[in-house]
DNA sequence: CACTCCTTGTTGAAATTTCAACATACAAAA
DNA sequence: TTTTGTATGTTGAAATTTCAACAAGGAGTG
């Protein structure tokens, strides 16, 4: 049972919540854990989107099925992370893919409902739940633009020297990590490992930049700046 | 004045506030409304990234400058559009983009701490708004997520291939209208309006899409379904 | 050490996209 | 009517990506 409260204490939609109010906190809204051994499915693709997911235990999957049948798997979800939230939020009515446990896994939902309405004796936790959900979103919000910039490039370079700049931006270094080998940076990429390799060899020996498993510089990147200014009127 | 309020009544943003509350939770929220002249910035990238803002007249674009001084406009604001949403409740500090006007211009801006602390009085229209916010950036982190599935393709045929099964979908019938000309669902897809027209052409001539101006219609399309069933842990 | 597994880099051919250019159709304007 | 402009389709060459296959270098294991 602790470990539960573990789980939910260092979840962001439980941010600012006192530990000790959050057990309240569930029974006000009425939040219940349930069990699904694995291959069964959390939410099925059609079903209503009603409720906010919390994995406690065991690991998730989030599957999308096309029009010709074919599964992918959209994310991968390990506990403490939070699904569902944007459909429940956004108002839709049934919820595009399946949810399914890749392995024994403990679930707790929330109906959103319940969470978006104040309850009857207005708890303060409530109050900040909603704002914590709000600041989740728009944090995955941010998260998808900066995705879609980085992808919406049209070449292998472009795309890799894009990443590599925000990254260097986000870190406020030219010399940082990134999150990924070289085959999950070619996914998030959506370009080919091979071709990826490619031209982070090519960037290397053209001497922009310095690379060696997670670890990049940046070299000759950042003084090419105001190119383009003064070009007004022509976007 | 009138016209004001025109525009915020249809403004997602204040959806289910009663039109002669209005005015009363702009007070609340010390909304205020400032001119811009055309090129002038509303948000600089830098500033600190506090306020929601709603296009009230004239038109608004936001930039964004990557690291060799390359400006790109990443989006177009007309009348009763949000815009810095997702920055502002994200708590992230500086805005990452710089919106301009692309016109004069008069935009509303509103303190998002304003917004989202309730204040003194715990005006109900304060919590109306909290919820719609958060209903406004779950919508667009679908409409980004969509996105991303799309572009996540690697051919422009499947591209547009997953594109029309969404709308088809979505809009329930196989035969459909796109909200794009040509060129504009080539700059969704990603993809080269040339390569998308003759990917289009193919389609047609193979009898799978029936396709004129922006009416679609599917055809042999649907019945490919099951194909992959059964190819569980193969993901 | 030998062996396996895994990550990364490399390569060349095939497939695809981009790019530039032009053809056609249609609508609006003169 | 002619003219102009815009949207769409088409085409071929150049550039790029994908694909399949293999090589090299660790890390871990027996």
């Amino acid at each position: 049972m602790k470990k539960y409260f573990d789980i939910l204490h260092a979840c962001p939609l439980f941010r600012d919540i006192a530990p000790q109010e959050v057990a309240k906190t569930l029974e006000c809204l009425n939040a219940r854990i349930s069990s699904f051994d694995k291959g069964e499915a959390v939410l099925s693709e059609g079903a209503p989107a009603s409720h906010v997911g919390i994995v406690m235990t065991g690991r998730l999957q989030i599957e999308q099925t096309d029009f010709f049948g074919n599964r992918s798997m959209i994310a991968n979800l390990i506990p403490g992370e939070l699904f569902g939230e944007s459909f429940a939020c956004a108002g839709i009515k049934e919820v595009p893919v399946t949810v399914r446990a890749a392995e024994h896994a403990e679930v707790m939902l929330i109906d959103c409902l319940k969470l978006v309405r104040s309850c009857s004796d207005a708890c303060p936790f409530h109050q900040q739940m909603i704002l914590n959900l709000l600041q989740i979103v728009a944090a995955k919000n941010l998260i998808f633009q900066q995705k879609i910039e980085v992808t919406s490039k049209r070449t292998t370079r472009e795309k890799l020297m894009t990443y590599l700049m925000l990254q260097a931006r986000q870190q406020g270094r030219l010399e940082f990590e990134i999150p990924y080998d070289r085959q999950e940076l070619a996914d998030y990429l959506e370009v080919e490992r091979s071709g990826l390799s490619a031209e982070i060899g090519k960037l290397r020996r053209q001497g922009m930049i310095e690379a060696e498993h997670r670890r990049f510089k940046l070299c000759n990147f950042v003084n090419h700046r105001e190119r383009s200014s003064g070009c007004f009127g022509g976007l």
